[in-house]
DNA sequence: CGAACCCTTGACAGAAATCAACTAAGGTGG
DNA sequence: CCACCTTAGTTGATTTCTGTCAAGGGTTCG
């Protein structure tokens, strides 16, 4: 594991409060990995007996069923994923791919149990790593069902500029077709879509995005706290970011 | 409250494994109310200071959106809910309503963090609970994404049969409106989706279901341990059942 | 330069929502 | 007991939305 790491992991949410001796005995027990892009490390049904940590690069978490694929999330640096399947042994529910070249830490699921039992602070802040992902996936699955896709869009689009400080330009930080899987469409339906919203204040030419009429955008995304998140409230390792920082628990 | 319950409240996996005496405090802390069908008692938005435990009875959660509502998860006892917005001490994500006459306990959110700090095995408890409830949303969030409406029903049926013991009649714990719901879907097309199914396998009549031919009706579902759940391990409060017994947590 | 790959576009088919009407069952009150 | 009302469920007609298939443009990269 490379110097300048240890401290950045250390200090995200999950195990900033720990007491310092246990948070080195986990890492002694850990190991670090560079995997190339495009691979597929965690499949789903395998038995789970690794947290992962992204410190480099992207991760996408991913579902199968009957040859179809969906996005379920994308994980950046740093946050963790399948801490979920890690706590209760049980085999993840989701696949993970990496976007690009991407360092990640591996981190026992065994010595994480066992940690937790003996560190309450590192307890705490599992649990409140787990609720924010029970959260997260609340909100995804409450977007899916009761808003269409134009309005999956519209909010998708309206958040990513809050988040990049309410600005009228940015640009879109992962490609469409995963954007789409992630919304719960194809990707010439995403493609049609975004065209369609032209006329609703908003213009994506590749991956720019030019929001033209904030208010009439706001309007068709309608916005809500209650699913798309707080603009960012830092108490989770990764829920809410851009893309989800950190969605499997 | 009443005699019979504390050890059914005792008894579920949240609660089963901590120390008499801190359980004792809990309940302590506690209330039993009871209020009447259909009647909305939690509603999203609201700050989350008490934990739910239906005793008798039966919750419907639902979300709320521009107008749309969507039932997430059916709470029968014994189950707990709204675990996560409590641990976060963050706004409810999902609404509330008796289904029925449905007596509950409440918690003070308050006192589940101070006694989760002093006993670990309620700290373990709640992760696991929490793990649990985050793997069921995730299952949901896979089946709305990767199965079309015709599968999600008989992935349901198919799933219910098994619970009640492989057998090939059953009765509907729901009202067909609500599972409409539930699976994302309208009412509408519920109805026609029954009808069409009657060709692969399965056949409902009011609420009771039949089903002719065992192997017709899994060739359409194709049913998925990481979507459909175990066929029941009991180790969450009531993930997976007929219909979830818990699912926010 | 060619081979992938991403994205877009068009035509079409299929799925699902909507609107409206109607049935059946359960409950209420006269 | 019956007329009445309410509600769940069904059915049909229709529109809207979404996925699928096929083709072509543009990029990137070996």
């Amino acid at each position: 594991m490379r110097d300048h790491e240890l401290p950045e992991v250390r200090r995200l949410p999950l195990f900033r409060n720990m007491l310092a001796e246990n948070f080195e005995s986990l890492m002694r027990a850990s190991y670090a990995q560079t995997f190339p892009a495009q691979l597929e490390m965690v499949r789903q049904g395998d038995p789970a007996d690794l947290l992962h940590i992204v410190v480099e690069g992207a991760v996408e978490l991913f579902s199968e069923w009957n040859g179809h694929q969906s996005t379920m999330a994308v994980v950046r640096p740093v946050g963790s994923f399948i801490l979920a399947a890690c706590i209760k042994d049980q085999p993840y529910l989701m696949s993970a791919r990496t976007m690009a070249r991407t360092r990640i830490i591996l981190v026992p699921a065994s010595d994480i149990r066992s940690v937790f039992r003996r560190d309450m602070e590192f307890a705490v802040s599992c649990m409140n790593e787990l609720a924010g992902c029970y959260r997260a996936v609340v909100r995804h699955a409450k977007a899916l069902k009761l808003r269409n896709s134009h309005e999956r869009i519209a909010a998708y689009l309206y958040r990513q500029s809050r988040y990049a400080g309410d600005v009228a330009t940015f640009t879109l930080t992962v490609e469409k077709r995963l954007l789409a899987s992630y919304l719960g469409m194809t990707a010439e339906n995403l493609s049609r879509a975004l065209k369609a919203l032209e006329a609703d204040g908003v213009k994506v030419d590749g991956s720019r995005v030019i929001i033209t009429d904030r208010e009439k955008l706001k309007a068709i995304a309608r916005p809500d706290y209650l699913i798309d998140g707080p603009d960012w409230d830092g108490s989770t390792s990764g829920v809410a970011l851009p893309f989800p920082r950190n969605e499997e628990g």
